[in-house]
RNA sequence: GGCCCCGUCGUCUAGUGGCCUAGGACGCCGCCCUCUCAAGGCGGUAACGCCGGUUCGAAUCCGGUCGGGGCUACCA
């Protein structure tokens, strides 16, 4: 049989990083065993529901690298999917399980049910409804004929009991006293999500559930729904929660949630699916730097950890940064030129593009995410902006503005202007000021890039071209002149 | 409250009765390298929640306990 998993997003909201890694454990199943990988949009939510937040789950995936096979934008046989175009069969669904008895309109009055929870909770039993309030199927059908609005709920049989085999937690059991008359559809006729859900994962004919454990309780419905609807329950496999420091459901307030969040942060996708794929699923071996293709080649849900994870954005960062490092220059500079350019607010001139080229490589060492890039390589375009800590700290110094008066005179002489010259001649400078690199060069870093903080000097002083460079050191040694005095 | 899940360094984890004086990675600390900052190299810090039991032997099995989390809607 072949293999048939879906990931299903409600388009109420970015995707989330907790979504992502559940698309991804989905995906790597399906990959690995010559499966269907499928997306679905469950937007039931017609409140909630953006084009917006559509679109961010679409290309969020894409930018992942996780493609599917079925599903919205691609279709399939199975389309649409889409729950929003899918009411009709969930309803029907429904009509067609109260006729055969496996559900129930129900006339139980909100007071009544809050009663009997309140009692139940009072007892010490669980608050699940029992459909106690459920009126004989004549009288049901004559109020509803009579135009009575009312929901369907689900008639969970009782005494009894549904266990399964969960692909990452072993064998479960609940107890039908503890699942409750759920609603399968509202008095106005929507479906819930158990509903919706569970009947798209029959008419797709979803061979594996991998979802989040938020969904464990809710599973026996599930279950149970299936096979009132006579089909075969799926496998299951409940992935732990992503949590914040707190141990908490990861939520806005711990910080980005959003995966896009993430790529605009200038976090690498593949960096994102490497770490994204090691919260809570272990390659064995002791690795920590995984590919794709090694991924499908050796995930497996029974390997998947039954511990909540906290998401550390430290070891996301310390993994980007190894991913940065191993792209070539070339790829290096076509992926951070975005953030260059967003970052200056326009495009980048022909020959800004071969000095970001030229400073690439002693950037890319330097980073740990593609935003940083914007900041660090800032001092070559437009007018040097002078750090007050930097200069406060570096010109102060007695022997400042005998270094850039020196450093001027011998750069402004110089023949060749590459950085074996240019560091040759500083070096002299500092043998003839009797200076240490560690001291003598800070000057005129700052003088140049405007921070103490900067890419290699020398290489830096190439890039920035001969006439920029004289131009700052000028304008610093004015500039501490006028402190001075 | 009820039901369910979970419990190894601060964090992610390896570990499935002896290979564990518990391994790796991030972080942190120190040293080296060094024109700043990084990167890199080397070293260090740090954990089996607790109590019983089974066993010649337990991180590994069992029971209890404590702790954390999820669910508990005509939300998804």
């Amino acid at each position: 049989m072949t293999v048939r998993v879906r990931i299903a997003p409600s388009p109420t909201g970015y995707l989330h990083v907790g979504t992502a890694r559940a698309a991804l454990y989905n995906w790597l199943f399906a990959r690995g065993r010559g499966g269907v990988f499928i997306l679905r949009s469950d937007d039931t939510d017609s409140e909630r529901n953006s084009l917006e937040y559509y679109e961010d789950i679409i290309s969020s995936l894409q930018w992942l690298g996780l493609d599917w096979d079925e599903g919205i934008e691609v279709g399939g046989p199975h389309a649409p999917y889409q729950q929003s175009r899918r009411f009709d069969r969930y309803r029907q669904t429904a009509h067609e399980l109260v006729e055969q008895g496996m559900a129930y309109y129900s006339f139980a009055t909100p007071e009544q049910l809050e009663a009997f929870r309140q009692e139940a909770q009072a007892a010490g039993r669980t608050p699940a409804y029992d459909g106690r309030f459920r009126l004989d199927p004549d009288e049901a059908a004559a109020r509803v004929a009579a135009g009575g609005p009312a929901p369907i709920r689900m008639a969970v049989p009782r005494p009894g009991a549904t266990s399964f085999h969960d692909a990452v937690r072993g064998d479960l059991e609940f107890d039908h006293a503890d699942v409750d008359d759920f609603v399968l559809l509202r008095s106005d006729g929507s479906p819930t999500y158990h509903l919706a859900s569970t009947v798209d994962d029959v008419d797709f004919e979803i061979t594996h559930v991998i979802r989040g454990e938020d969904l464990l309780s809710s599973t026996p419905k599930h279950i149970l729904l299936t096979t009132a609807m006579g089909a075969e329950p799926p496998s299951y496999g409940h992935l732990a929660l992503i949590v914040g420091p707190d141990g908490k459901k990861l939520s806005k307030r711990h910080g980005h949630t959003a995966l896009n969040a993430y790529r605009h942060a200038g976090f690498l996708p593949e960096a994102m699916v490497n770490y994204l794929a090691l919260l809570g699923w272990s390659p064995g071996e002791n690795e920590t730097l995984v590919s794709l293709d090694q991924m499908v080649e050796r995930f497996n849900l029974s390997d998947v950890t039954r511990n909540p994870t906290i998401f550390d954005n430290d070891k996301l960062e310390w993994m980007n940064g190894v991913y940065i490092r191993a792209l070539s220059v070339e790829e290096f500079v076509s992926r951070l030129r975005p953030f260059v350019e967003d970052g200056l607010g326009r495009r980048l001139e022909p020959a800004e593009q071969i000095q970001l080229e030229a400073i690439a490589p002693h950037v890319q060492e330097r980073v740990k995410r593609l935003s940083e890039v914007p900041d660090q390589v800032a001092f070559l375009w437009g007018d040097v902006h002078y750090d007050t800590a930097s200069w406060e700290k570096v010109m102060t110094q007695e022997k400042a503005p005998t270094a850039l008066a020196d450093a001027t005179a011998r750069l402004g002489a110089l023949e060749s202007w590459t950085t074996e010259a240019i560091e040759s001649e500083l070096r002299a400078m500092l043998a003839a000021l009797d200076l240490s690199a560690r001291k003598g060069l800070q000057p005129i870093r700052v003088a140049v890039t405007g921070s103490t903080v900067s890419p290699p000097l020398f290489e830096s002083i190439e890039v920035l071209g001969r006439e920029q460079t004289l131009a700052r050191l000028a304008t610093a040694a004015e500039r501490l002149d006028g402190q001075s005095r």
